[in-house]
DNA sequence: ATGACGCTTTCCTATATGGGCATATGATAG
DNA sequence: CTATCATATGCCCATATAGGAAAGCGTCAT
């Protein structure tokens, strides 16, 4: 079984680098479709379909204007990924200290009796 | 073309929801591949799967210690993600705002011409 | 050495996915 | 109504999964 279904979690979403550039794009304003794919360099199909992913999982909203599309951001969706990652903020540094104390402790013990 | 490979990038590695189940239990404190998949009612070879994902972006670390293989928590990762996240903070609040206005405006444009 | 335990790897399969391309839909202009 | 521009979809392919089952190590006890 592949990976869940895209559409409906905003991890899937953001897992995707492509997507994540047209997020991060979006922060300076909405824009046009095809202003998206030209500002990224991607094809026009292509990026209609990320706009689709990013717009199911309510990551960017769009609206009419004659002819074109617009896509705006809707970041909302990202605060719980932010608020998830948010719980393990206490071991990035934590993990450095544990880390070199393991370290010297394995020191101590092979000098100590010289067995791997 | 599928995703970019899991094992290279966090996000692609935290995008699988067992393997987010895992990360957080390891919150709690090492502990052997086996415990953990008891813990979250995962059969064994897919916990070891996952794990290695885990471990090969480094978002895990392993030990041996005698037949077991203890497993402990690198959250360091994840801080690419929360930051990357982190990004878009000032959007959360706004984007709410923005809506209202524009649900508003909605709102006034239909009183004023009632065509749909 | 033998066996049991803990964990990893290998196969195999079903299913999403992303990319490219062609085509369809939608809206506006003429 | 037709042509045209802006986007979206459909189709086909190659590939990466996750899951299940079975077999493969490495380690420890006897």
């Amino acid at each position: 079984m592949p990976r869940a279904a895209t559409a409906s979690d905003v991890f899937n979403a953001i897992a995707e680098p492509q997507r994540r550039d047209i997020l991060t794009l979006l922060r300076t304003g909405e824009r046009p479709a095809t202003d998206v794919a030209r500002a990224l360099g991607l094809t026009q199909p292509g990026t209609s379909k990320h706009l689709r992913v990013l717009r199911e999982v309510g990551l960017v909203q769009d609206r009419r204007a004659g002819k074109q599309r617009i896509y705006r951001l809707d970041a909302r969706g990202l605060r719980v990924i932010h608020e998830w990652t948010g719980g393990f903020e206490r071991f990035w540094s934590e993990s450095f200290d544990r880390l070199e104390s393991y370290v010297q402790d394995m020191k101590h013990t092979s000098e100590g009796a010289s067995h791997e």
